[in-house]
DNA sequence: CATGAATGAGTGTTCATTCAT
DNA sequence: GATGAATGAACACTCATTCAT
């Protein structure tokens, strides 16, 4: 029952693969087109056949990105209604997406590769996810969770820079899982790094020191 | 009193802040050296007078700004002996060193760009750099002023991602200073975002527990 | 019943041949790229399609040409059994050759400007060539068809010198044919400018016999 | 009574010393001032100070190179009033020449790049170079030392790529001098190579006397 | 007189793209 | 529909030459 012949779609699908592989490797500009062709088997012609430019293909393989980015992280949480529960599930998917998709490390080092129209779309779209990564730091803010003085703007733009930086040291041998990273990143930010008893003067707060476990 | 031409130091200093400049703006490999060359007030031949090829700008670009990296934090530091205030100043100076010099992005995003030798040597810079933020992290633990399950390594990602991406998002128009924004990430990761009267004022706050679950 | 259009090979010879016809007049380091594409009707980029470097095309025609010379001479001299013969009809074969082929000149004047592996494999090819003709010279001189005195070693440079700096005066108006030219430099190598009659008819000559000495 | 600085003869000799073993190792086009400047222990701005272009530089270095040549060989057979041996001497200085002076060498392989005056300067004095060896040979001739049947023009030719050729493949650690090479060369020439005993012996060996036609 | 920093036209080469098949 | 040979504009870099000092 297998297809004798590469579908249309799987062709497609092999070739966004392996440009996000290669551009993830050495950067948008500096992959030439025949390396990606070559590395999927195919031509330049036969490349240019089904993208009509290299930045068409950037942008194709950006956008099916930050779609399933937005869908993985939008399915994770929907198995929790606690605003804090929500945000660390959303940070565990996140960073695992980040780490299984080419594409992901990408969208977040190339989009300057980008001009003119693709450039204002990504941007559109980048704007539309941390809307949302905004909306459940809100829901969180509004649930009493985070301490008053928090500035959610400043917040979001840690938990996006240290999670976006990841790729840039994750190594697959290392300790950590994607979720272990997550959760400890989770917890230094919920919690932060001071010894909480001493800091109250008061009872041990087990609870709490349990957290990051 | 100054010079009636620019000297041979002064031309160097141009060319290398220019390429810094366009380096960050689109990448190393979609800069051209006639772009560089150009926006710097001269023609590509006097550009490689200087620099050989346009590896070694790049390589001498982030030489400079690595150096002047570590310096400027060594000194922020100097003027304090406690742990905590030694972190805050430090990371005040990286956010200062990073928003100031376009280089230090370039460090950032382009080291993939190097090759061989030059590529081997920012590895070391780059390792060097960590482990002195490592030494004022185990400085900050050994003090007791870290909680002690706190994996310093992650910790040490977790700062670097945050400030790395700041050259980002960060616009000069913006409503904060270097120095605010540095000192709000420090809050957030010295004390978490939890509400620190009310967690030890009320009752025993569940959701939290449950976070690190 | 031609066709419509240059096939590859076709392309490919127009190509070599008109290299060898511009490395000829004006020597290899002293033509550009764009010289020979143009000359040959085609841009830059379609010459570095077919060879990927200009030391390529160079390497490329030079192997055309040894191979192609080894091959005529080889030709001619089976069609005797007699060594003082193979030597004039090699010979022939070689002015011939030197005065039909510009890769020819070029071989000879220009391995200089090969490097690495490609001038390691001309030298190679060379030496096969030199080590054929000293084979020639041996068998004449095992057949006793030369003076026992005479070292094959300067012999074969003497005939290799002659023949190869006709090139440089040679030319298609002149009065003598490559056979001509041959022809007389086989005379006058196998008999040498004295008179025959005299020598073998009178006195010593002394003074002659000297010369050698 | 060294002179404390070197006087601008001393450096106008260095450079073109310097330059003709340059252009001899690796050719004219293939050279470049700066390496010129850079072995004769100048800066490219000094070397234009004495020769305007390289190719005046060449000019200059060609014009010493076939004055010196003629002056020696006219030396050389100043001392015999035989016409053979005088050809004889003329050999060896040719020779000795040859292998003395890079600029020798690269009169014969690098005039082709020379252009409009310069170039017709060298024709010139290399024209006069040859009606000189043409005299010569017209001398031993009338005095009917050479057959009658030799074509002295073809001979000169033979005796120039011969000689000429001696660079190509002399290796001072070789088993033979100079003038062994000259007089090796003039023997094989004068007498050729076919035994003449065996020839005023035997049966008249029509083939070789038909080979020279 | 001599220098060496600076030049810019030109070099070999790359590469996204096209188009006849 | 899919290919791969061919393109030509643009690239990083070279180098003979200039000129202010």
């Amino acid at each position: 029952m297998t297809k004798p012949k590469p579908s249309s779609a799987e062709a497609d699908d092999r070739l966004i693969d392996t440009a996000a592989r290669l551009f993830r490797e050495r950067g948008f500009a500096a992959t030439t087109v025949r390396q990606i062709a070559r590395a999927a088997g195919m031509l330049p012609g036969s490349l240019h056949y089904r993208y009509p430019t290299k930045d068409a293909l950037l942008l194709a393989l950006m956008r099916r990105g930050v779609e399933a980015d937005l869908a993985d992280v939008r399915a994770a949480i929907a198995t929790s209604r606690d605003p804090m529960e929500r945000l660390r599930l959303a940070l565990r998917a996140r960073v695992r997406y980040l780490l299984s998709r080419d594409a992901a490390t990408v969208v977040l080092f190339d989009w300057r590769s980008l001009k003119g129209r693709s450039r204002d779309e990504m941007i559109r779209l980048r704007d539309r996810y941390e809307a949302f990564w905004s909306g459940l730091l809100h829901e969180a803010a509004g649930a009493g969770r985070l301490r008053a003085q928090v500035d959610l703007s400043l917040l979001r733009f840690l938990i996006f820079g240290a999670t976006n930086w990841i790729p840039m040291w994750y190594s697959a041998k290392g300790s950590h899982t994607p979720d272990e990273i997550a959760d400890a990143f989770f917890d230094l930010i919920a919690n932060g790094t001071g010894e909480r008893a001493s800091r109250s003067r008061r009872v041990p707060r087990r609870e709490l020191v349990a957290v990051g476990g």
